[in-house]
DNA sequence: ATTTGGATCGGT
DNA sequence: CCGATCCAAATT
């Protein structure tokens, strides 16, 4: 295991949600390491950015984690039942996160993780999870991490506006999301086209 | 103390 | 479009 270093994610979240696309979100369990490959993500960047949970500075139980240092976990429950995995980027004191919205499995299970609820459900990820250190090195090495894939596979990276901000006025427009263009595992692929691109004949 | 609505998802 | 399901944040 050798976790991405904390310098990667002390960047913009802008710069640091397309350079996830393709590296491996890994996390240790009873059973062994379960690994996704990143197909998507999106970027805030509090305090600007009105769809960020950190937008205008707010700075709460909830959100703290974001302004604590690039490299650690910020997860949160939404709509009552789901929770989301984020990744705190930039400086510490710059509420920048990284969501990561779906993964396509790689090793260690195969459970639908085609969007950002679906995703930590999957993995077993909640808000347990919040502020882990996601560059723990140590002999034993920490629960979750992130790493760059041993053989690299070609990625068409394509970008969109934010899914389920238009709460957030000019800001929704922005094109903060990044996917790999044809990945089945992209959220807004139809159920119909996922069923067809993942279907074994 | 109470209200509101959300960085979702699957079914209709 | 709708409902499930609950908590954080804003408001009273």
């Amino acid at each position: 295991m050798k976790p991405l270093p904390r310098r990667f994610y002390a960047r913009d979240a802008v710069v640091v949600a397309r350079a996830l696309l393709g590296m491996h979100l890994c996390m240790r369990q009873p059973q062994g390491v379960v690994v996704g490959r990143i197909v998507e993500t999106e970027a805030y960047q509090g305090p600007d950015d009105l769809a960020a949970h950190s937008a205008g500075g707010r700075r709460t139980a909830r959100t703290e984690v974001m302004y604590g240092g690039a490299g650690h976990a910020y997860v949160y429950l939404i709509y009552g039942m789901w929770n989301c995995l984020n990744i705190v980027t930039a400086a510490a004191g710059t509420p920048h996160a990284v969501l990561l919205r779906a993964l396509e499995p790689v090793s260690g299970f195969d459970a639908p993780c085609w969007g950002p609820g679906l995703l930590c459900r999957a993995l077993g990820i909640d808000r347990r999870h919040n502020g882990v250190d996601l560059c723990a090195a140590s002999p034993d090495g920490g629960v979750l991490w992130l790493e760059a894939p041993g053989e690299p596979r070609p990625l068409r990276t394509g970008r969109s506006a934010r899914i389920g901000v238009d709460y957030a006025g000019d800001w929704a427009r922005r094109p903060w999301r990044f996917f790999d263009r044809g990945s089945p595992y992209v959220s807004t692929v139809s159920a119909a086209a996922r069923r067809r691109a993942l279907s074994v004949p």
